[in-house]
DNA sequence: GCTGCTCTGCACATCTTGTGCACAAGGGGT
DNA sequence: ACCCCTTGTGCACAAGATGTGCAGAGCAGC
């Protein structure tokens, strides 16, 4: 069971414990030091478990997970120093599948992870396809008929995130604070922008009904025919 | 979330509290007090998650679940007084999904329980269907007889409205109070507007049927053939 | 300097709401 | 029974509100 892991902890050693346990178990492994590029990179949609320090500075974790579970169900494990009972089952109330304290054992958490993956099924999927598109994030390779279409990093996010939830128009808020986190907003314009420049670069590659837009609703994903 | 609970425990005061805490979070348990009894209640099938004490005279918890497993998928919470990191860790290799220590909380316990509950049952999707129409508010698609229609925002609030109380006689006041909150009153008219383009819709998809008026009293959906 | 990201302002498309009127249904009077 | 009146409903059209697409320019990093 390989899957994409995200690690948001202030503590770089207890990351870096984190990494290389989780990579010995085959999973490989993405880090953010603080909540808002925590909740930036999981609204990416392209992580299968996410580990969640409780303790972070500015937006704690309970907070992140909260704002994550308005748009997505990626499953949640908390990490945490405290040892409140009243914590943990409002971790689980939060839509948390696991809780773990620090001092934990690596072995343990790995043991964990397992299980929570198993669970959540093998609706894993490496890299994103749909249609005759293909994307996959980590190469930075999107594909339209096997035929290479070059984006830049913004078009990438976007599409990756587009691609994550395929049946679900996304609005343009949650999409904006998917790429620059909550609050750090940028205009609406913007993300028109670089709508644009993907439908221009897909349809020129032959794929002109990628993405929709549900007027006053948001932005979802197309059939994705040639 | 209510489910079909086995205790397998020989300590009936540790299965007092389960049943109790359980039976609280709206769930219903049933108690073996070994294991070649748990077993056999276990391969019934009718659960929908056990909770295994791995300290068990004669077949102890692991064994059982190793038994179980040839057979059967449900998920196992491992319950123990043994301290022991290999004890755990073996215990998510056998197939366990999750492992508590006594002296738990049995608030913690049932908050973990619902979080399994949570991934492993059965995805209960929240799209709306009455005969051949056929309605997602979240994916925003609305389709007859499996064909696509598009729909405006608030057509598709009306008619989520309406087929949320399928068989019940929705009146005017009510459905705009739906609408726009108590007060923030628009014209009857209005509604009008939207419930005529939406019969228009419905009806050159193949659909003439779907909404009905009573008339002094309200709307309401029909019978919704072709 | 080049590439990509972001913002601004405007044009355009779509949706929402309101209006006036025609039509239908039911109730009470004759 | 009949007719007329009241009330409720359907419809076409128009104006207003909102959302979206687009082109161009400033800015920052490599």
């Amino acid at each position: 069971m390989k899957a994409e892991i995200l690690i948001v902890d202030d503590d770089p050693q207890i990351r870096s414990v984190l990494r290389i346990a989780l990579g010995q178990a085959g999973h490989s492994v993405t880090e953010a030091g603080d909540g808002a590029e925590g909740l930036a990179k999981a609204r990416s949609g392209r992580f299968d478990l996410i580990v969640l320090d409780i303790g972070l500075p500015e937006m704690d974790g309970l907070a992140l997970c909260r704002a994550l579970r308005t748009t997505d169900q990626t499953p949640v494990v908390f990490l945490t120093a405290r040892q409140d009972e009243i914590d943990r089952v409002l971790g689980f109330e939060l839509g948390g599948d696991d809780y773990v304290t620090k001092p934990f054992s690596p072995r343990e958490l790995v043991a964990r992870i397992g299980a929570i993956l198993k669970r959540s099924g093998p609706q894993v999927q490496p890299s994103l396809a749909r249609g005759v598109l293909k994307l996959d994030p980590d190469r930075h390779m999107c594909t339209v008929q096997d035929r290479p279409v070059t984006l830049t990093a913004r078009e990438m996010e976007i599409l990756a995130h587009l691609m994550a939830h395929p049946d679900r128009v996304s609005a343009r808020p949650a999409l904006t604070d998917a790429l620059y986190g909550r609050n750090g907003g940028v205009s609406d314009r913007t993300l028109d922008s670089h709508l644009r420049n993907l439908r221009a670069k897909l349809a020129q590659a032959g794929c002109d009904d990628a993405i929709e837009t549900v007027h006053g609703i948001g932005i979802r994903m197309g059939p994705c025919t040639a």
